[in-house]
DNA sequence: GTGTCATGCGTAT
DNA sequence: TACGCCTGACACG
Protein backbone atom coordinates (compact mmCIF):
# COMPACT_ATOMS: atom_id res chain seq x y z
CA UNK A 1 0.00 0.00 0.00
CA UNK A 2 2.60 2.32 -0.93
CA UNK A 3 1.03 6.09 -0.52
CA UNK A 4 2.76 8.44 1.42
CA UNK A 5 2.46 6.99 5.06
CA UNK A 6 4.20 3.49 4.27
CA UNK A 7 7.27 5.10 3.35
CA UNK A 8 7.33 7.17 6.58
CA UNK A 9 6.50 3.76 8.63
CA UNK A 10 9.14 1.99 6.70
CA UNK A 11 11.72 4.63 7.92
CA UNK A 12 10.87 4.64 11.04
CA UNK A 13 10.68 1.12 11.96
CA UNK A 14 13.41 -0.28 9.40
CA UNK A 15 15.70 2.95 11.11
CA UNK A 16 14.44 1.63 14.93
CA UNK A 17 16.10 -1.68 14.18
CA UNK A 18 19.11 -1.38 11.66
CA UNK A 19 20.47 2.38 11.70
CA UNK A 20 23.93 2.80 12.99
CA UNK A 21 24.51 -1.16 12.19
CA UNK A 22 26.92 -2.50 9.97
CA UNK A 23 24.87 -4.66 7.25
CA UNK A 24 25.24 -6.97 5.24
CA UNK A 25 23.66 -6.07 1.73
CA UNK A 26 22.30 -8.78 -1.09
CA UNK A 27 20.16 -8.60 -4.17
CA UNK A 28 19.17 -12.27 -5.09
CA UNK A 29 17.31 -11.15 -7.92
CA UNK A 30 20.71 -9.45 -9.49
CA UNK A 31 18.99 -6.55 -10.72
CA UNK A 32 20.82 -4.81 -7.70
CA UNK A 33 24.12 -6.71 -7.08
CA UNK A 34 26.84 -3.98 -7.88
CA UNK A 35 24.93 -1.75 -5.81
CA UNK A 36 24.62 -4.09 -2.77
CA UNK A 37 28.14 -4.79 -3.09
CA UNK A 38 29.32 -1.10 -2.56
CA UNK A 39 27.29 -1.08 0.26
CA UNK A 40 28.09 -4.80 2.04
CA UNK A 41 29.99 -4.37 5.05
CA UNK A 42 29.22 -0.87 5.90
CA UNK A 43 27.14 1.38 8.39
CA UNK A 44 23.63 2.49 7.93
CA UNK A 45 23.56 5.95 9.10
CA UNK A 46 19.78 6.75 9.01
CA UNK A 47 16.87 6.24 6.65
CA UNK A 48 14.66 9.05 5.92
CA UNK A 49 11.20 9.57 3.97
CA UNK A 50 10.49 11.95 1.73
CA UNK A 51 6.93 11.88 0.03
CA UNK A 52 6.53 8.25 -1.58
CA UNK A 53 10.78 8.55 -1.27
CA UNK A 54 12.93 6.42 1.23
CA UNK A 55 16.96 7.18 1.21
CA UNK A 56 19.17 4.32 2.96
CA UNK A 57 22.21 7.07 3.95
CA UNK A 58 25.41 4.44 4.57
CA UNK A 59 28.82 6.20 5.82
CA UNK A 60 30.96 7.41 3.18
CA UNK A 61 27.89 9.03 0.93
CA UNK A 62 26.51 6.35 -0.28
CA UNK A 63 22.59 6.55 -0.22
CA UNK A 64 20.13 3.61 -1.45
CA UNK A 65 17.63 5.74 -3.26
CA UNK A 66 14.11 3.40 -3.24
CA UNK A 67 10.49 3.73 -4.83
CA UNK A 68 8.30 1.13 -4.19
CA UNK A 69 5.92 2.29 -7.45
CA UNK A 70 2.68 0.34 -7.60
CA UNK A 71 3.89 -3.28 -6.45
CA UNK A 72 7.17 -2.74 -4.05
CA UNK A 73 6.75 -4.26 -0.58
CA UNK A 74 8.66 -4.72 2.11
CA UNK A 75 8.96 -7.32 4.62
CA UNK A 76 10.92 -6.64 7.94
CA UNK A 77 12.13 -10.36 9.18
CA UNK A 78 13.72 -11.60 12.17
CA UNK A 79 15.53 -14.69 13.09
CA UNK A 80 15.14 -17.64 11.54
CA UNK A 81 15.48 -15.80 8.46
CA UNK A 82 13.29 -17.73 5.92
CA UNK A 83 15.03 -18.29 2.29
CA UNK A 84 15.21 -15.24 1.09
CA UNK A 85 12.67 -15.06 -2.40
CA UNK A 86 14.78 -15.46 -5.48
CA UNK A 87 12.65 -11.68 -6.56
CA UNK A 88 14.49 -10.16 -3.16
CA UNK A 89 15.83 -7.29 -4.98
CA UNK A 90 17.58 -5.86 -2.05
CA UNK A 91 17.94 -7.66 1.32
CA UNK A 92 19.53 -5.35 4.38
CA UNK A 93 20.47 -7.78 7.45
CA UNK A 94 22.03 -7.79 10.38
CA UNK A 95 22.16 -11.23 13.03
CA UNK A 96 19.08 -9.61 14.19
CA UNK A 97 16.95 -8.32 11.67
CA UNK A 98 16.21 -8.29 7.94
CA UNK A 99 14.49 -5.80 5.06
CA UNK A 100 13.11 -7.57 2.59
CA UNK A 101 12.29 -5.24 -0.40
CA UNK A 102 10.88 -6.74 -3.72
CA UNK A 103 8.82 -5.32 -6.76
CA UNK A 104 10.14 -1.87 -6.42
CA UNK A 105 10.22 0.37 -9.78
CA UNK A 106 13.39 2.09 -8.23
CA UNK A 107 16.23 0.81 -6.37
CA UNK A 108 19.14 2.64 -7.30
CA UNK A 109 22.88 3.90 -5.70
CA UNK A 110 22.69 7.63 -5.74
CA UNK A 111 25.18 10.33 -4.96
CA UNK A 112 24.60 13.47 -2.63
CA UNK A 113 23.68 15.64 -5.38
CA UNK A 114 21.73 12.99 -6.79
CA UNK A 115 19.53 12.54 -3.62
CA UNK A 116 19.20 16.36 -3.74
CA UNK A 117 17.57 16.21 -7.26
CA UNK A 118 15.13 13.83 -6.36
CA UNK A 119 14.16 15.99 -3.45
CA UNK A 120 13.74 19.02 -5.71
CA UNK A 121 11.33 17.65 -7.69
CA UNK A 122 9.02 17.23 -5.12
CA UNK A 123 6.48 19.17 -3.62
CA UNK A 124 5.77 19.79 0.16
CA UNK A 125 5.36 16.42 1.97
CA UNK A 126 2.48 16.80 5.06
CA UNK A 127 4.70 14.75 7.50
CA UNK A 128 7.47 16.87 7.28
CA UNK A 129 6.22 20.15 6.36
CA UNK A 130 3.20 20.38 8.50
CA UNK A 131 3.84 24.32 8.55
CA UNK A 132 4.37 26.16 5.62
CA UNK A 133 3.11 23.21 3.36
CA UNK A 134 -0.61 25.08 2.69
CA UNK A 135 1.27 28.17 1.77
CA UNK A 136 3.31 26.13 -1.03
CA UNK A 137 0.11 24.37 -1.96
CA UNK A 138 -1.71 27.47 -2.67
CA UNK A 139 1.39 29.40 -4.55
CA UNK A 140 1.73 26.32 -6.90
CA UNK A 141 -2.00 26.17 -7.48
CA UNK A 142 -3.09 29.66 -8.04
CA UNK A 143 -2.57 29.22 -11.78
CA UNK A 144 -3.23 25.68 -12.90
CA UNK A 145 -6.33 25.22 -14.02
CA UNK A 146 -5.55 21.07 -13.91
CA UNK A 147 -8.90 19.74 -11.77
CA UNK A 148 -7.74 19.53 -8.02
CA UNK A 149 -8.05 15.74 -8.43
CA UNK A 150 -5.09 16.12 -10.59
CA UNK A 151 -3.27 18.46 -8.77
CA UNK A 152 -3.13 16.08 -5.72
CA UNK A 153 -1.17 13.13 -7.48
CA UNK A 154 0.98 15.33 -8.93
CA UNK A 155 4.03 15.12 -6.51
CA UNK A 156 5.15 18.33 -7.20
CA UNK A 157 2.21 19.98 -5.42
CA UNK A 158 2.59 17.16 -2.49
CA UNK A 159 4.37 15.01 -1.75
CA UNK A 160 3.13 11.52 -0.48
CA UNK A 161 -0.46 11.52 -1.60
CA UNK A 162 -1.98 8.81 -4.05
CA UNK A 163 -5.26 7.47 -5.00
CA UNK A 164 -6.71 6.45 -1.59
CA UNK A 165 -5.27 9.70 0.30
CA UNK A 166 -6.81 11.97 -2.70
CA UNK A 167 -10.42 10.16 -3.10
CA UNK A 168 -10.59 10.60 0.86
CA UNK A 169 -9.39 14.22 1.06
CA UNK A 170 -11.69 15.11 -1.40
CA UNK A 171 -14.52 13.54 0.04
CA UNK A 172 -13.30 14.91 3.84
CA UNK A 173 -13.10 18.56 2.23
CA UNK A 174 -16.27 18.47 0.32
CA UNK A 175 -14.56 18.91 -3.28
CA UNK A 176 -15.52 17.49 -6.46
CA UNK A 177 -12.38 15.98 -8.21
CA UNK A 178 -13.17 17.98 -11.03
CA UNK A 179 -12.72 21.74 -9.69
CA UNK A 180 -10.07 23.69 -11.06
CA UNK A 181 -7.33 23.66 -8.63
CA UNK A 182 -6.92 27.53 -9.07
CA UNK A 183 -10.67 28.12 -8.49
CA UNK A 184 -10.27 26.19 -5.11
CA UNK A 185 -10.66 28.77 -2.23
CA UNK A 186 -7.55 29.27 0.18
CA UNK A 187 -9.29 28.42 3.39
CA UNK A 188 -10.36 25.10 1.51
CA UNK A 189 -7.06 24.30 0.08
CA UNK A 190 -5.62 25.21 3.96
CA UNK A 191 -8.35 22.92 5.52
CA UNK A 192 -7.75 20.42 2.88
CA UNK A 193 -3.67 20.63 4.00
CA UNK A 194 -4.20 20.47 7.29
CA UNK A 195 -6.48 17.12 6.97
CA UNK A 196 -3.45 15.41 4.79
CA UNK A 197 -1.02 16.25 7.42
CA UNK A 198 -3.71 14.66 9.97
CA UNK A 199 -4.65 11.37 7.66
CA UNK A 200 -1.19 11.10 7.06
CA UNK A 201 0.33 11.22 10.17
CA UNK A 202 -2.42 8.48 11.58
CA UNK A 203 -1.68 6.35 8.51
CA UNK A 204 2.17 6.58 9.53
CA UNK A 205 0.94 5.82 12.45
CA UNK A 206 -1.22 3.05 12.31
CA UNK A 207 -0.20 1.66 9.06
CA UNK A 208 -3.34 1.75 7.43
CA UNK A 209 -5.90 4.25 5.59
CA UNK A 210 -8.75 4.95 7.85
CA UNK A 211 -10.22 8.24 7.14
CA UNK A 212 -14.20 7.43 8.65
CA UNK A 213 -15.55 9.20 11.17
CA UNK A 214 -17.02 7.22 14.16
CA UNK A 215 -20.09 9.17 13.61
CA UNK A 216 -20.75 7.69 10.02
CA UNK A 217 -19.92 3.98 11.19
CA UNK A 218 -22.51 4.24 14.43
CA UNK A 219 -19.63 5.48 16.65
CA UNK A 220 -17.61 2.54 16.64
CA UNK A 221 -13.50 2.91 16.99
CA UNK A 222 -11.25 2.82 14.19
CA UNK A 223 -9.32 0.03 15.29
CA UNK A 224 -13.09 -2.10 15.15
CA UNK A 225 -13.31 -1.67 11.62
CA UNK A 226 -13.34 -4.32 9.35
CA UNK A 227 -12.08 -4.16 5.92
CA UNK A 228 -14.52 -2.27 3.66
CA UNK A 229 -15.08 0.22 6.43
CA UNK A 230 -12.62 2.45 6.79
CA UNK A 231 -12.87 5.02 3.58
CA UNK A 232 -15.74 6.78 2.31
CA UNK A 233 -15.06 6.87 -0.99
CA UNK A 234 -12.29 4.86 -2.41
CA UNK A 235 -13.48 2.44 -5.10
CA UNK A 236 -16.81 2.50 -3.60
CA UNK A 237 -18.69 3.30 -6.62
CA UNK A 238 -22.15 2.51 -6.60
CA UNK A 239 -22.43 2.09 -3.12
CA UNK A 240 -23.99 4.04 -0.40
CA UNK A 241 -22.31 7.75 0.74
CA UNK A 242 -21.78 6.70 4.60
CA UNK A 243 -22.93 10.49 5.25
CA UNK A 244 -25.74 10.64 3.36
CA UNK A 245 -27.01 7.69 1.39
CA UNK A 246 -26.08 9.27 -2.28
CA UNK A 247 -24.68 6.22 -4.80
CA UNK A 248 -20.56 7.08 -4.93
CA UNK A 249 -19.68 7.58 -8.26
CA UNK A 250 -16.36 7.13 -10.10
CA UNK A 251 -14.28 8.63 -13.14
CA UNK A 252 -11.33 8.61 -14.82
CA UNK A 253 -8.48 11.63 -14.49
CA UNK A 254 -5.51 10.92 -16.46
CA UNK A 255 -5.73 7.21 -16.65
CA UNK A 256 -6.42 6.84 -12.57
CA UNK A 257 -9.58 6.08 -11.28
CA UNK A 258 -11.18 8.67 -8.93
CA UNK A 259 -14.53 8.21 -6.68
CA UNK A 260 -16.86 10.59 -4.58
CA UNK A 261 -19.98 12.00 -3.31
CA UNK A 262 -21.90 14.03 -5.70
CA UNK A 263 -24.02 15.00 -2.72
CA UNK A 264 -21.38 15.99 -0.11
CA UNK A 265 -19.13 17.47 -2.89
CA UNK A 266 -21.00 18.92 -5.59
CA UNK A 267 -19.93 20.72 -8.85
CA UNK A 268 -19.66 23.90 -8.15
C1' DG B 1 -4.47 -22.09 -14.99
C1' DT B 2 -5.41 -17.58 -17.10
C1' DG B 3 -6.67 -12.89 -17.17
C1' DT B 4 -7.33 -8.54 -15.02
C1' DC B 5 -6.48 -5.05 -12.10
C1' DA B 6 -3.93 -2.18 -8.74
C1' DT B 7 -2.41 2.50 -3.20
C1' DG B 8 3.06 4.76 -9.40
C1' DC B 9 5.84 6.93 -12.48
C1' DG B 10 9.17 7.68 -16.35
C1' DT B 11 9.68 7.88 -21.22
C1' DA B 12 8.27 7.90 -25.94
C1' DT B 13 4.87 9.44 -29.39
C1' DT C 1 -2.09 9.51 -24.71
C1' DA C 2 0.20 4.97 -24.73
C1' DC C 3 3.37 1.83 -23.06
C1' DG C 4 6.69 -0.42 -20.16
C1' DC C 5 8.17 -1.85 -15.73
C1' DC C 6 7.68 -4.50 -11.43
C1' DT C 7 4.41 -8.26 -8.22
C1' DG C 8 0.43 -10.13 -5.95
C1' DA C 9 -4.53 -10.72 -5.20
C1' DC C 10 -8.58 -11.91 -6.93
C1' DA C 11 -12.24 -13.38 -10.31
C1' DC C 12 -13.27 -16.56 -13.49
C1' DG C 13 -13.34 -20.99 -15.99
Amino acid sequence: MPEGHVLHRAARLQGKRLAGRTIRAASPQGRFSAGAAEIDGTTLEAIEARGKHLFYRFDGGRVVHVHLGLFGKFRVQTPPFPDPSPNARLLLSTDTDRIHLAGPTTCALLDPDAVDRVIERLGPDPILDPVDGAERLTRSLARRRIPIGAALLDQKVVAGIGNVYRAELLFLVGLHPFVPANEVEPEVLDQLWKLSVDELRAGERSGRIVTVRPADVGERTRSALGRGERLYAYKRQGRACRRCGTDIVSADIDGRNVWWCPRCQPER
